[in-house]
DNA sequence: TGGCTCATGTAATCTGTTACATGATTCT
DNA sequence: AGAATCATGTAACAGATTACATGAGCCA
């Protein structure tokens, strides 16, 4: 019943950084945000209408490049409004990984099949690691805007996953091959 | 439309391993599992309901120290339907964790209210990755059980991901302490 | 005796995704 | 010309949680 409309905070979130458009958000959400939080079109639209209507944003329509847009700012309600739930302790972390259920099953399956399940975990984490240090790397130096700080520090966090994570990939491949030996 | 209906896949994996109560895969789910997976009441019931009509499982009404309850297994469509699944992709792995979420948004209040989670984060961690590394280790010498093999990758997991994450708030706390000095 | 755990279940509700519709512009 | 991207939006559905109801046995 603890009524907390995530998405309600995460828009008045970006917003807080600069004024933009719901296409922007979903944008932000599929790329520097996607190492801890997503959300699609059919949540972000209709929460912005609520918000508008409860006066936490407003909208201005204006037309850039020939192409009409929404772009939403922050109000001074909205902002409080924010800060408020900023300020409260965190309720949930959660990790939904269905690799690891598919391993924790995996002598339905045997050694084999389970190994291409964390083999295709780990070449995953290998692609995205990259752009995720240069990520932090950019950052780092970057002393222009004071939020890049903390989006640093979130980047820096998927780094220590990853790695933690690759490493861990590593190390199930050899378990399995010892046992293969003997 | 993929409707990959997951809580009919945790219920079928978990009678792979031993027959049980509903009641039962919920308290799995609530401490084995609950490091990558969660599901309540609400889902488990009906999906058991569901299960058995479309004979993937049986039940089997007994009493239990003047307790009755309905003990599950799983039929040989069951085991099938589950090996089908764990032999293909992953689709899905998501990590969303309300705290980087207060991170990324900590510009609007703050190091000090900002490093409130933080703390709270690591102390959570540090409270479980004992009771964890025992897991490992208990599970580790075991040899009787196939399945805890499978576990024990799953209990590392965590505690890898653990130990990375305590290492990182470590790094947070230092990197605002430094701005703080400067 | 009272509170906790065991045990099963449902109704209301929420939250979110998927899939579609629409149409303009930019890139190749 | 055609594909991809920009941009907004909705309807249908899926999936899950919460909160409640019920009742028995166990422990202090």
């Amino acid at each position: 019943m603890a009524n907390e409309n995530k998405m309600e905070f995460v828009i008045l979130g970006l917003l807080s950084h600069t004024p933009m458009t719901g296409y922007d958000m979903k944008k932000i959400m599929d790329t520097t945000m996607s190492l801890f939080w997503s959300g699609s079109y059919g949540s972000i639209y209709p929460t912005l209408q609520r918000l508008r209507d409860n006066e936490s944003i407003v909208s201005n329509e204006t037309t850039e490049n020939g192409r009409d847009k929404i772009i939403y700012s922050i109000t001074d309600k909205g902002r409080d409004r924010l800060q408020q739930w900023l300020k409260k302790p965190v309720i949930k972390d959660e990790l939904r990984y269905e690799t690891m259920l598919k391993l924790f099953f995996g002598n339905e399956i045997g050694e084999e099949d389970t190994l291409k399940h964390i083999q295709e975990f780990e070449d995953k984490m290998k692609r995205i690691l990259p752009d995720l240090k240069s990520s932090v790397d950019i950052l780092n130096g970057d002393v222009t805007e004071p939020t890049h700080e903390y989006y640093m520090l979130t980047a820096l966090f998927g780094v220590k996953m990853y790695e933690a994570s690759i490493e861990w990939c590593e190390f199930v491949k050899k378990y399995f091959e010892g046992k293969q030996v003997k």
